[in-house]
DNA sequence: ATATCTGCAAAGACTTTGCATGAGA
DNA sequence: TCTCATGCAAAGTCTTTGCAGATAT
């Protein structure tokens, strides 16, 4: 389902209704703030830009908020290993933004590389397909990093 | 260089004194902790390691240790997603463990899949040798992790 | 009506920093 | 000696929990 849709139709309402969550302001704002980027947002910038036009909000409802998404696979969970797990609208494979990382360890430093992804989004989409069979999950995305030194922190 | 001549031949001795840093019982602790198993540890898992045979350490130490093996690329760093950010000793690609895994989201169980991995090794050979060269990295490990809801969290 | 949701404050967990003491080169 | 390392305590972050009032259905 192409990302539009899923918000012009409100699918995530049906989703939520069958769940006996209820659908409240708070929940349509940080749906809302995943869906206009395509950035690794945290809680804490979720927080802020739905700040700006919905002051009232505590950082508690955010976190809670994306808690019951993720674990719904509306959104998808990362960690890149500075201290913040990060968010982001699952996609569905056809049209999902890939998630290749080259990090620093010396300085934390995060390449997001396009080079050399065409034979890996291939093989990534059989062994998804693979494994979502066997371990019976609903794969919702995935993350492949590097880590390493850059020539930068190399000389210490 | 095999994992067990890093530690009979104390290469790393040269590799501190090179940086300046000293030689000292909590660092060879660490390492040696590190070395001992093939589990990835968090700071507090390699405090308590060291505990046992040397109670006065800190877990301070341990921190600052793990980062300064980290940026010389002696260990790696993880992180998946649970709130530990987890090491390991660096291995050369030929011996090395890999870290391939599938996560689901609402429980945040790890599955560590040993599936499908035979062609990712290769892939994942080829495309360190192409971001090594081209942006200038040391290489020391990757981590390839799908996310998803296992059967368990899919019905809520 | 009533079960869920929210925001605040407080607690929890992991990690970092400041500083005086102690140890390696 | 003299610089770097250590351990303790305190502070800093991010995240979770408890609870009374507010909201959605």
């Amino acid at each position: 389902m192409p990302k539009k849709d899923f918000f012009e139709k409100k699918s995530w309402y049906i989703k939520f209704r069958e769940r006996g969550y209820k659908i409240t302001m708070a929940r349509e704002a940080v749906l809302n703030v995943l869906g206009k980027t395509s950035k690794h947002l945290s809680a804490k910038d979720v927080y802020l830009m739905i700040s700006k036009e919905y002051p009232s909000i505590g950082l508690t409802t955010v976190y809670r908020t994306l808690d019951i998404l993720s674990s719904m696979g509306l959104i998808s969970k990362f960690d890149f290993g500075d201290g913040h797990v990060r968010y982001e609208l699952a996609r569905d494979l056809i049209d999902k933004g890939h998630h290749h990382h080259l990090i620093c360890v010396g300085c934390n430093k995060v390449i997001d590389y396009r080079d050399f992804i065409d034979d890996e989004v291939e093989l990534i989409r059989l062994t998804e397909k693979g494994l979502s069979k066997k371990y019976n999950f609903k794969i919702t995305n995935h993350l492949l990093q590097f880590y390493g030194v850059c020539d930068k922190c190399i000389g210490k």
